[in-house]
DNA sequence: GCTCTAAACGGACTATAGTCCGTTTGGTGG
DNA sequence: CCACCAAACGGACTATAGTCCGTTTAGAGC
């Protein structure tokens, strides 16, 4: 704990927890676009406004409920096995990483919809866009030494990987897979350059 | 007027005429996402109800308003002189389109964020996206004729374009010069092939 | 155990997007 | 010119996100 960081009274505590396990429940029938946050307070018994004291915005419950999942796909690129944690090929590792997140997306996008849609610019200023953020200009840095603003290139290949697009493309003209497919030859080709299809 | 499709009534023609005036009015001051439905129609001295009948939601008021501007760049892609328009080379239309969209976020990313976030899927919904699409996916393929999935790759290339990200980037850590030279820079990587830095 | 206070609570309240439906009107056929 | 009706109107109404503030309570200090 942070000094000057206080830890949260324990009512506190249990109130979130109740309210986290309300919405996971009812999440797993329907998409949380379509459930209320007072519904939500109902199932937890507490009182709209705990919710908000809690969350912030429906977008902070969306991540919290997302959060344990992305922490998942977070150690397997920190500490988990090639091709998506560290040892391997970088190249390879990138797209690993690519994949991976796409996975993660198909069970994800409901949330992370309404996660990236609550306020303007959501999907940036969360922790773990940042985290992506790093891990992709980081492998770049690697990967292409000479370049400029590895930071930048790195937000341009996660763009294409944006909740609403995907379901977009899951919902509409495509199958998961060949999105999937079309990603992968999308970062590959970028990091191998083009004639090696 | 295609069959079975009937020219709007008079008065329902002015009142959408005199809610664009408004809108816009409105709009030269305050971002779209701080006026409300009910102000618009005040000002254009018609009930909250005919701005619903005519543009069915917030989103769709929106892309009216961007119409012009974006009919302004397709006529440019379509039949404006080259790099964007037809007749140069193709890796450096793509490259051109890229960077001509960028000027056009610049004034447009405050419409268009309200246009994208409206309901779920928005962005890729409407005509202008679709028309990107497809000229990105015809350019890709004259470019990369042995590739598959064309529509997919245009996807990812336009992914990058999305305008809350061209707003975080702009009112964020990066300067629109900077960003429009790195997505210059990811797009040529893209057609060009790494190695020519 | 008692007191005191900052933290947390809860639900009434506000703001605003979007719907509904009874009323008005443009314009067409007679 | 009149009668008619589908189209359009408008504003009251609903749904829901998010705020506010008077009340309750955990837990620290004594």
């Amino acid at each position: 704990m942070r000094p000057g960081t206080r830890s949260p009274r324990s009512d506190a505590q249990r109130n979130r927890l109740a309210l986290i396990d309300a919405a996971q429940r009812l999440v797993a029938t329907r998409a949380l676009a379509s459930v209320t946050m007072e519904e939500i307070a109902d199932a937890a018994g507490v009182g709209k406004g705990t919710v908000y004291r809690a969350f912030g915005d429906k977008g902070g419950l969306a991540t919290a409920l997302l959060d344990e999942r992305e922490r998942t796909l977070q150690e397997r690129v920190l500490t988990g096995p090639p091709p998506v944690g560290p040892g391997g090929d970088t190249a390879a590792r990138l797209v690993g990483f690519a994949v991976a997140y796409l996975e993660f997306l198909d069970g994800a996008a409901d949330l992370l919809v309404v996660a990236d849609n609550s306020h303007i610019g959501a999907r940036y200023d969360t922790g773990p866009y940042g985290f992506w953020l790093m891990h992709v200009a980081t492998l770049l840095r690697e990967l292409k030494p000479d370049e400029r603003d590895h930071e930048f290139l790195a937000h341009c290949l996660l763009a294409p990987l944006a909740a609403d697009l995907y379901r977009h493309i899951r919902f509409g003209d495509g199958s998961p897979a060949r999105w999937a497919d079309a990603v992968e030859r999308w970062v590959r080709t970028f990091v191998d350059g083009p004639g090696d299809t």
